[in-house]
DNA sequence: CTGTTTAATCGTAATATTGCAATGAAACGA
DNA sequence: TCGTTTCATTGCAATATTACGATTAAACAG
């Protein structure tokens, strides 16, 4: 990302810029809506589903583990891979809040091509 | 972002993934939060309500406009820059979509201590 | 025309991301 | 124990992002 000067904004801000930097990559949105899809604990075919390498597969996973998106736990020798539905729901409540209504333009104070 | 395998992927996943990518830094968040509360065209004040040189605001405006989530229009040496309402609600349609809700999680085919 | 203001662009340094081959580590079956 | 399977980690090359100083371009005031 380079450097980026996360001092000078909330912590909301740089919650959300975050999470929205996690889905801002299409293997990590494909992830997460298989395992939507999937609806079930899913072990690594996601691998042969995704046309990724495994290594791949797996530092995506990492990222959305750490946001706390996805848990993963071990079954034997494979690991099952589901969504965390508080998580999910508090992150669809940022975005939410973050898109909230656009009211109508006031034009006051600009001049008369504006936007 | 390094090299990205968007051949893989859907068309809107990639575009979900990109316009997420644009959220996916705090002082984009900012810009568009302050657009919405001002709920008018503004001049760069952005520059002195960041605390982010010049060059570096217009470069985050730069990737805001090629989404399409502002529009910028001259009004003399300034530029006015506002949302368009819109994208704004075409993306916020799109995170909605993707934050469907998550039904309970069916365990058969997991181990015992899957998720 | 000259100087000022505003904002885009260029160039560059520092840093982050992406993808994968190679390697480890852990659990299992025989 | 030994080989296999599954996944995480390491190390690296290629590329992208971030931030900003310097510069350019355009509109305006005088």
């Amino acid at each position: 990302m380079g450097i980026s000067k996360t001092e000078l904004f909330t912590k909301k801000q740089n919650e959300l810029a975050n999470i929205a930097r996690v889905l801002g990559h299409p293997a990590r949105i494909a992830i997460l809506q298989h395992l939507v899809k999937i609806n079930a604990c899913i072990c690594n075919d996601l691998v042969a589903e995704l046309g990724l390498a495994q290594p791949t597969i797996s530092q995506h996973l990492k990222e959305l583990k750490q946001v706390g998106l996805i848990q993963g736990s071990i079954d034997g020798t494979s690991v099952c891979y589901c969504i965390d539905p508080k998580v999910w729901e508090k992150y669809k409540k940022l975005f939410g809040e973050f898109f909230v209504e656009i009211k109508a333009i006031d034009k006051s104070g600009c001049g008369p091509d504006c936007c």
